[in-house]
DNA sequence: AATTAAACCTGATCGC
DNA sequence: TGCGATCAGGTTTAAT
C-alpha cells in the first residue's frame, strides 16, 4: 500500500512523464471517488480540463498536482490505488492497454476507475481495486485549509527533520509507539509496512509506550526512520500487495523487507527468534520477540 | 475530549 | 466444486 516511498516513486515518475502536459479530458466510472471535490466529478472535470500540469509533489502520502491556473489536484491512493501512465482503449466500459504484452495488461493494473487524457496522447490512469482512493481539486486558498493538508505532520525525509524535532513530536504524544509513528498528524508518510521494519531496526517493541522511551531508544527510532525510508525510496517501494510504479512495475523493497508479512520466519539477526504477528488497533504488527523486548 | 468501532470496498484465501 | 466467512488496512465518520 502506498506509503512515503511508494508515493515518492510515483511523484518522481510523474515529473518525468506528465509535467508540462495539459489535461485534455477526464473519465470515471466511480464518481464517488470525487466526493471531496467541489461539485463532485462534474465540478472536478470543469475545473481541471484544459489546465497544464506545472509540477507534481508529495505531501505525506498525498500526491499534489500544481496546475497552471493556480488550482491543485490532490490524490490519495489509500491502499490499492496507484497511478499509471500509458495508452489504453475503452472497450465495453473496460480499459484495455494498447501494448498487448506490457505490464499494464496485468490484472493488478486493470482496475481503472479514473482516466486523464493528456496533450501528448498519453494517458494517466488510477487503478484501484478497492475504490478507496480519493481525488479532488481545490483552489490555492481552499487547498491550504483542507484537512488533508492542514493536519499533516512534518516529512521525515526533509533535511530539517532533525532529532530534536522528532523527540519533541514523539514525547508530547502519549500512547503505543507504533500507533504514534503511523499518525499522519505527528509525522507524515509512515504506514504499516515501514513502521514494522523501522521498529525492528531500532529494536523497539511496537507496543512500547512513548512516555517510556529513553534518549537512546528515541535516537535509534529516529535513525531507523531515515535509514529504512531512504532504502525503500531507492528500491522504489514495496509491492507485496497491489502497489506498482507508473509503468506498472513492482518495487524492490518487498524482497528485502525485514519483518513485515514475515510471520513464522526466522529473525534476520539470527538471534533465534521467530517473527511474531499481533494486532495493534486492529491492524497487524510484526516483530521479533527476542530482539524487540517490551 | 478522547478512544474505539464501523464504514468504505473487493479479490484472495480458508474451512466445511 | 462451491459457498460463505474472514482478512487485508489508510483514512473518515459514527458511536461510545
Amino acid at each position: 500500500m502506498p506509503e512515503l516511498p511508494e508515493v515518492q516513486t510515483i511523484v518522481d515518475d510523474l515529473n518525468k512523464k506528465v509535467k508540462g502536459l495539459t489535461i485534455a479530458d477526464i473519465w470515471t466510472d466511480w464518481p464517488k471517488q470525487f466526493k471531496r471535490s467541489p461539485g463532485g466529478f462534474d465540478g472536478f472535470k470543469k475545473a481541471v480540463k484544459g489546465e497544464k500540469i506545472m509540477k507534481v509533489w508529495r505531501l505525506g502520502k498525498n500526491i499534489i498536482f500544481d496546475l497552471s491556473g493556480g488550482k491543485k489536484i490532490l490524490i490519495h491512493q489509500k491502499m490499492t490505488g496507484h497511478l499509471l501512465v500509458g495508452r489504453w482503449q475503452l472497450k465495453n466500459n473496460n480499459w484495455v492497454a494498447s501494448d498487448k504484452k506490457g505490464l499494464l495488461t496485468e490484472k493488478v493494473n486493470g482496475y481503472i476507475h479514473v482516466m486523464f487524457w493528456l496533450s501528448n496522447k498519453n494517458m494517466l490512469a488510477l487503478s484501484d481495486l478497492r475504490k478507496f482512493a480519493k481525488v479532488l481539486v481545490a483552489n490555492e486558498r481552499d487547498f491550504k485549509n483542507l484537512e488533508d493538508v492542514k493536519n499533516i505532520g512534518p516529512d521525515p525525509l526533509k533535511p530539517d527533520f532533525d532529532f530534536k524535532k522528532f523527540k519533541n513530536l514523539i514525547t508530547k504524544k502519549r500512547g503505543v509507539i507504533k500507533k504514534v509513528l503511523m499518525d499522519q498528524s505527528i509525522i507524515s508518510g509512515i504506514g504499516n509496512i515501514y513502521a514494522d521494519d523501522i521498529l525492528f531496526t531500532a529494536k523497539i517493541h511496537p507496543l512500547k509506550k512513548t512516555e517510556s522511551l529513553g534518549e537512546k531508544e528515541l535516537k535509534a527510532i529516529f535513525e531507523a526512520i531515515k535509514k529504512i525510508l531512504k532504502k525503500a525510496v531507492k528500491l522504489r517501494g514495496t509491492s507485496t500487495s497491489d502497489y506498482r510504479d507508473t509503468s506498472g512495475k513492482k518495487g524492490g523493497y518487498g524482497e528485502v523487507r525485514l519483518v513485515y508479512q514475515r510471520e513464522g520466519e526466522k529473525c534476520s539477526r539470527k538471534c533465534g527468534g521467530i517473527i511474531k504477528r499481533i494486532k495493534i488497533n486492529s491492524r497487524s504488527a510484526h516483530f521479533c520477540p527476542i530482539c524487540q523486548k517490551i
